[in-house]
DNA sequence: ATAGTATTCAATTGATTAATTGAATACTAT
DNA sequence: ATAGTATTCAATTAATCAATTGAATACTAT
């Protein structure tokens, strides 16, 4: 017969996996990584991740249980998104985590990115003061939608696919700073690909939004999850 | 043929899972909640959760696997510590999102603790006031294994099992404030209820000293995690 | 060398989880 | 009412996970 404190503490710690069981899954993850980003229809999710719509969905469902998305119906779509911003923030600090004490992740990153003209290094507290002080041009290259949900003030949005029709917009004479949804998008390291094979001052920001918001930069956008 | 994008956020994403079936089991979790107070050995951490010592290594192999936890021996005994502060950190935040998302935290802990005269409301804000400015005695009523490795500058280490031999010591004319190992520990509740009864004007804080760390105390012990 | 103690390992069993597939449901346009 | 589209549900299968049990390993005291 377990003692009443036992059974207290079973019980809570129970209640404290379901968030753990919910970010078990790789695939959860990158749906959780991809609504930090903005809401977005289960096509659209399923789209980005590679799964199939009726596994996204079956996984939208794991994490509307354990209470960390939402979901609102807008006629024949459903539109998912974060439960809050206090989600964002421990997907966050689960990745700031992964990445300190799992070398796997530098590995990885060097494994697929060494070497890319997007990826030279930088000197990321002089690119970020540049950034706050709008010393630089600040691209967002991820899809307006994402832009819209939430950017850096001041930043332009240049999605990647439209790179090619913007390079007429863009100063010549001022470096570029280019960013998108963080260090594990290779959004950005092909826009600044594109942008030096034309002539561009072009530097890639690791960082995405939710680091950012983070850093205290000024984020504007409809969608204060 | 798997795009080499694809592979690469697959691969991450992986990483990231790593962490999140790390603090999928119940288990586990309680295993990384009572790290936090400080190292302690296999046995120590079977006696406190409640599982057998072979399950008990067993959930400690996955949680050092992950890179959550290191070990050191000690003739005989392998002393089991987190492996760095930043994993106390985001055991605390994974705490504070459920808090925040799961009402049935809220209920289980109303279930099992509501009416207890150790539960009654407190000003929080004020009572850390008064902790920070050293107007009340604070006690630490955690086993002082726990105590030694880190508590609150200026508190006192009083174990629930040696409060009834220590009463003489504590003033009768000052507020007393008691501590443990958190909101779900109850050891600070049933200190308080022993303390009332022999007179003293005793309030539990439910913070437990990473609590207190996040709060800017001052926090004085052995182990720095 | 041996007995005792602490811890880990390995195999087994039952439970849980993830992906797939086809059906069902909900909504819209006609 | 019907067809099309988006999404969810349910059943199935395979993989993974958790607890148990007994054996193995590591260390200490004698």
């Amino acid at each position: 017969m377990k003692n009443p404190t036992r059974a207290f503490k079973d019980a809570i710690y129970e209640q404290f996996a379901r968030v753990g069981k919910a970010i078990s899954s790789p695939r959860r993850l990158e749906l959780l990584d991809l609504l930090c980003q903005g809401p977005r229809t289960v096509e659209a999710l399923a789209n980005e991740s590679g799964l199939t719509i009726a596994n996204t969905s079956q996984h939208l469902q794991v994490l509307r249980a354990a209470r960390l998305v939402a979901a609102d119906k807008d006629g024949l779509y459903v539109i998912y998104r974060l439960a809050d911003q206090q989600v964002c923030e421990f997907f966050r600090s689960m990745r700031l985590l992964a990445e300190s004490r799992l070398a796997e992740v530098e590995q990885i990153k060097n494994r697929f990115l060494d070497g890319r003209e997007g990826m030279m290094p930088v000197d990321r507290t002089k690119l970020l003061k540049l950034v706050r002080e709008d010393a630089v041009t600040v691209l967002d290259v991820r899809p307006s939608v994402e832009f819209n949900a939430g950017h850096i003030a001041g930043a332009l949005s240049v999605p990647l696919k439209e790179l090619q029709q913007h390079l007429s917009d863009l100063p010549r004479d001022q470096e570029i700073v280019a960013y998108c949804r963080g260090p594990y998008c290779v959004l950005s390291v092909m826009a600044v690909e594109i942008l030096r094979a034309r002539g561009f001052k072009a530097i890639r920001l690791e960082e995405g939004i939710q680091d950012f918001r983070a850093l205290g930069f000024p984020i504007i956008g409809n969608e204060e999850v």
